[in-house]
DNA sequence: CGGTACATGTAATCTGTTACATGATTCA
DNA sequence: TGAATCATGTAACAGATTACATGTACCG
């Protein structure tokens, strides 16, 4: 249950609604976890029911309402227990080197396209990173210390980001050596 | 269903006993797809019942008996076609860097923790990854076709783990100026 | 008129995890 | 005698994906 961890320590800094929590998923957060937005309102709901977290409903002009979420103390305590709690290793599934294994038995040219559409998704991430990086963590010693770890996550996100695309271009090379198959 | 897939890639080289790719998926399939043996069972079992796969009993002196899948032709048009399909999205999870999140706000000690208990786990996975590249990759552009795809994993492995301990090293110089908190 | 962003959800299904279960051999 | 390696599985449950479902506002 660490989809359920992963968003209480969203909720940590500030208040958000399942809509904005599925945005951060998908940019940020992204590249260490992945959530569609049917899991995390489903995830929501049980948090609520829980009493993890508390609802309050919002009501705007010219968009439709929203659902904000905070941390109850309950929901506080759960997460300060987790972080305590042994960190379970890094999961990762990637269709990209399974397909990789296949290279001299199967289609090449799926392989290196593959490989190429990967690296313009590394490229715009990375770009994304780095800006996020210029604007708002400049100088990381004199950050607040709640904003420490929160660059922290994103240096890495930048040096995993940076690995992978040179890793393409090697990658890139080599595969065009193989003799077309498949 | 990508387990599926990467079994499947894994057959197209050796035919294997479900235990054997049990181990291949916590070593040098590792950094890229993660199964435990439960899941690899039974995943095995229905592969064999959909006919992509056919398995052999094999009898041991000294050892349990064993069961060995190989690649049937029907499995071997569904990974071509596999190859061919879009390629998914990389999903992660990763706990260390939710548990950064919380940098400020909780314990920073059990933090720090994690990341040193990363880096031991990068260490040993980057020794091995060397040494397998140094064994049996050393002439990259030499392999056959069938090693190259095989030889780019590992390399992204290799580049990934390098990356990840380069992280740790700033990860845990940033986070000793962080007060005591939690 | 079409696309994108905002905003939230349910139902059915598939996938993955945890707990349980067994049993031989080899090495210290 | 106890731990590690070899070897395979089932059952119950939790988590994630896919398909379906709805509706407004704004921009071009």
């Amino acid at each position: 249950m660490a989809l359920t961890h992963a968003i209480l320590t969203a909720l940590l800094e500030e208040d958000l609604t399942g809509y904005e929590l599925a945005k951060q998923f998908d940019v940020s957060l992204g590249f260490f976890w992945t959530a569609s937005h049917q899991q995390i309102y489903q995830t929501l709901k049980r948090l609520y029911a829980e009493e993890l977290v508390t609802a309050r409903e919002v009501s705007q002009t010219g968009k439709p309402d929203k659902r904000v979420y905070s941390l109850t103390d309950s929901g506080r305590r759960s997460l300060d227990a987790w972080v305590l709690s042994e960190t379970k290793k890094r999961k990762v599934t990637d269709e990209l080197f399974a397909k990789l294994y296949t290279v001299g038995h199967s289609s090449t040219a799926a392989v290196i396209d593959a490989v190429i559409q990967r690296q313009h998704d590394h490229r715009e991430k990375l770009a994304l990173y780095r800006k996020i990086e210029s604007r708002n963590y400049a100088a990381p010693l004199k950050l607040p210390d709640q904003r420490k770890g929160v660059y922290l996550a994103l240096l890495a996100g930048i040096r995993q980001e940076e690995a992978s695309l040179l890793w393409c271009e090697d990658a890139l090379s080599l595969l065009v050596s193989v003799s077309r198959v498949g």
